[in-house]
DNA sequence: TTGAAAGCGCTAACAA
DNA sequence: TTGTTAGCGCTTTCAA
């Protein structure tokens, strides 16, 4: 910048004026100096900038995935740098592999780079000792499913009406044994969806004590273990509602085992690539992972300038059921 | 850190010495300034550290993909981010969306916030202009496919030897009449493709000129329609190698709606989600996005620490054929 | 409309 | 072993 100053033979300060289009300047300095800025390919310097700016902002936020590389963690991830980049905010992305001591570690790092804001898919765990961050004036917002320990706004997906929407449908199609294959109970959204599921089966005096009911299924593995034992058993279902991704994808390889892909009918929670081309097509409720990360970065640009810490809301982002064949099939 | 200080009863300087954890200060002084840290949880300002630094490192790389969502790009990103990690480095990653103007935009977003070095999945264009980036000592590495117009290095798929295999493995089942279908042919993994394939045939001493051959296919509805012509015509191949993702999908879709997808053999270039579990299973060329990310920023803190610029070596990542049933149809 | 001086939080170079 | 002074590149504050 002193080369600049020196080059358009003006103060420091000028140029400062003129690279931040500040007012008060006159159109022929403006002109000058923003020749003698190109002339030496001048890159001013937010880092420096930002040291001494009154707000202190770096322009950048730090968003903590469970994993950059998994479909959701992805679509969230592009959906929040699409509404940073249009207000020229950069992204710090990471993947905590859902492991707490390494969200910790990466928050620091974030800290570190003062980043203006956080966007974190917590991990299990407690997400209390982010109230440090609050107190510095870093605002946080939770995606995919709220944090412990914390007030701080949140964006996840309405599991409890997705969830609902889906075994509606089946029961719509006359479904009355539909069993349920449900993740982890202690995550929140586990326990929205099986709130969704029984919701659903109480609404149409369906009493839910008559269907087989697993929960717990950590694994795909697990998920076709669980589901051929179902469908094995002496009680098999008519349908089946997995709430999970990767339990979907047991289910599906366990039914395609048996050769009854075509007679029991699935809906999935949470949609995935290619889900359509499987033989038969799976219906899911698909979530809109994009569009959670969109609001997200919203919620907390808005944070970061009304500076409100600790003002705990949940947005919901609707899902949608989207019908394929293994929606469609009828009890027998 | 003035307050810490203030607190341990030393001078600034003696702070910056323990928190950077230089040598010769004594144990005592060490632990009452870690005490006061602790106490006032206190963090260093990293921007500010930078700026007086006399590396002027700010620890943080820039990462430009084709889009953060789409599988390869995800999984390179995570690579990156694997090596980056383990060497305190952060990520800053953008889409590019292969649109070149956006390309340039990204890279003076980055370059404002002074990363460290540039991990570049060129877009169709020229990026002649990253010689400016070089200029200043920031470093470019490019992945996926070299970048034009500049000297860098650049990580990519060995595209040559894994086309040449997939085909090899076609002509060992006794196809002959083997179809190929490229993507755009002015992008240059495309070209490596195609000649992997045409080395292939020339070494089994199978004229290529008698082969169905259709490249520049820009999308998965136009590959449906070339594969569905191919197959509806009168010189039906017995075997398909798509060079391409989305190319691949296409011929599944094609080759489905004949039913054709038991008899005629299919390997594609690049492994999908769930290819596994089409009916049948979809042999591939499988790629490792995360190894291309992790060579390049293993490639990138080399030069970085070196400031060797301008070097131009292409390291080529290996692939891996991986046979499915669709890949071991033979010709009728 | 422009500029001079001070200082953001930190480290380099030197001195004690 | 510890402290002092200067200054990184920029913006603030205040004066001209």
């Amino acid at each position: 910048m002193r080369d600049v100053a020196a080059l358009a033979g003006v103060s420091l300060k000028t140029v400062s004026r003129v690279i931040n289009r500040e007012s008060g300047v006159s159109p022929e300095v403006v002109a000058r100096v923003d020749d003698a800025a190109a002339q030496l390919d001048y890159r001013p310097d937010m880092n420096a900038s930002n040291l001494r700016r009154s707000d202190g902002r770096t322009g950048t936020v730090g968003l903590l995935l469970e994993d950059v590389a998994n479909e959701f963690s992805a679509a969230a991830h592009a959906g929040v740098e699409y509404a940073a980049r249009q207000r020229g905010i950069a992204v710090l992305a990471s993947s905590t592999l859902g492991d707490s001591e390494r969200e910790r570690g990466l928050v620091r790092a974030l800290s570190l780079r003062r980043v203006d804001g956080l966007i974190v898919a917590p991990c299990p765990g407690d997400q209390g000792y982010l109230a440090a961050e609050l107190a510095q004036g870093v605002p946080v917002v939770f995606i995919d499913r709220p944090g412990r320990g914390l007030s701080a706004p949140s964006v996840v997906s309405d599991n409890m009406v997705g969830a609902r929407r889906g075994v509606e449908h089946l029961l719509t199609l006359g479904h009355r044994s539909i069993a349920f294959l449900g993740g982890i109970s202690a995550v929140a959204t586990a326990q929205e969806r099986f709130g969704g599921y029984t919701a659903a089966l109480a609404a149409a005096g369906v009493p839910s004590a008559d269907q087989t009911i697993v929960r717990d299924i950590g694994s795909i593995d697990m998920a076709a273990g669980v589901a051929g034992a179902i469908l094995d058993g002496p009680d098999r279902p008519t349908a089946i509602f997995s709430a999970q991704n990767q339990i979907t994808m047991g289910v599906v390889r366990a039914l395609r085992k048996r050769g009854l892909q075509h007679q029991i009918a699935l809906i999935g929670f949470d949609d995935f690539t290619l889900a359509d081309l499987l033989d038969p097509g799976v219906a899911v409720v698909a979530q809109d992972p994009r569009a959670i990360g969109e609001r997200a970065l919203q919620v907390l640009v808005d944070a970061m300038e009304e500076s409100v810490d600790g003002a705990t809301s949940e947005i919901l982002v609707p899902t949608t059921l989207i019908i394929r064949p293994s929606g469609e099939i009828r009890p027998e």
